[in-house]
DNA sequence: TTTCAATTTAGAATTATTCTAAATCTTGAC
DNA sequence: GTCAAGATTTAGAATAATTCTAAATTGAAA
């Protein structure tokens, strides 16, 4: 039976992060842990003053690193939104962000289930898909 | 008959930007017209560097202003890839934007016709879709 | 236990973007 | 034609985001 102590499951991220090279250490660890607890798709920035709560010692370079790691292996993607700071999200299933362009909020949605047609020879690895708009509640507010 | 001096269309400049309260500047027009003349996906400082050969006087700020200008009154695109800085887009059909990891090259790609299905209340303005992957020259060498 | 490569650290440095105050420009009113 | 007002540009300075660096640390394999 599994200790208590490993979550969500450390031997699935050990597993994905080795299968790019990579271990999984105690900040990496900490770095997943931030981008799953709030899922508010937040920048390295914040992802740094979120860790640095449980792990004070952590460097900003060392979050970079991490962050880095984990979308290099699968368990995290970037999400970039106008020219502001790059952001994170922990959510791997196939999604879109709907950005509101009114609360600045970032939302997952999901897609539809649709080939993309790419030129000839071309091929696909992943889809960044943002779509910007207003959300539910501030539609309601104007 | 419209001035051979006058490109694309300067009529059609000004009413976008009017839509939006903007006014076409010569500084405006220029970076324009170097978005429109290489269309390679270029960013903020290249388009400075660029704009820079005819127009020496142009400054740093301005051309973000610019840049600004011209997506807020739809004549032009961000184009956000990773953690660099942002580029634009002039093509102002609904296109979807495939990056090469191994050339860095960003090509512009149609996308099917496909309504999004967004959550109740959501309204959407428009959709920055972004391909990952490798293109056919790239694709080829390996 | 030792070695070695990966990783972290703490800044420094670079890149990307924004801000500022003064100057300039353009348009509309008179 | 002049003037006023607001938009815009300018030339840096400043800030934000990210990367780099060299030394130290860590962990796994030998």
């Amino acid at each position: 039976m599994k200790p208590r102590s490993q979550q969500p499951d450390d031997q699935h991220l050990t597993e994905q992060l080795g299968a790019t090279g990579l271990r999984l250490t105690p900040q990496r660890q900490q770095v997943y842990d931030v981008l799953r607890h709030k899922r508010d798709h937040p920048t390295a920035e914040e992802v740094f003053i979120r860790a640095k709560k449980s792990m004070p010692e952590i460097s900003h370079a060392t979050v970079y690193n991490c962050l880095d790691a984990l979308v290099k292996s699968g368990l995290a993607r970037q999400v970039t939104l106008d020219r502001g700071a790059t952001r994170y999200c922990p959510n791997m299933h196939e999604h879109g962000h709907f950005h509101c362009d009114v609360c600045a909020t970032v939302f997952d949605v999901d897609l539809p289930e649709q080939a993309m047609k790419l030129p000839k020879g071309f091929k696909a690895d992943h889809f960044d898909i943002a779509i910007h708009g207003v959300c539910a509640d501030c539609a309601k507010k104007k």
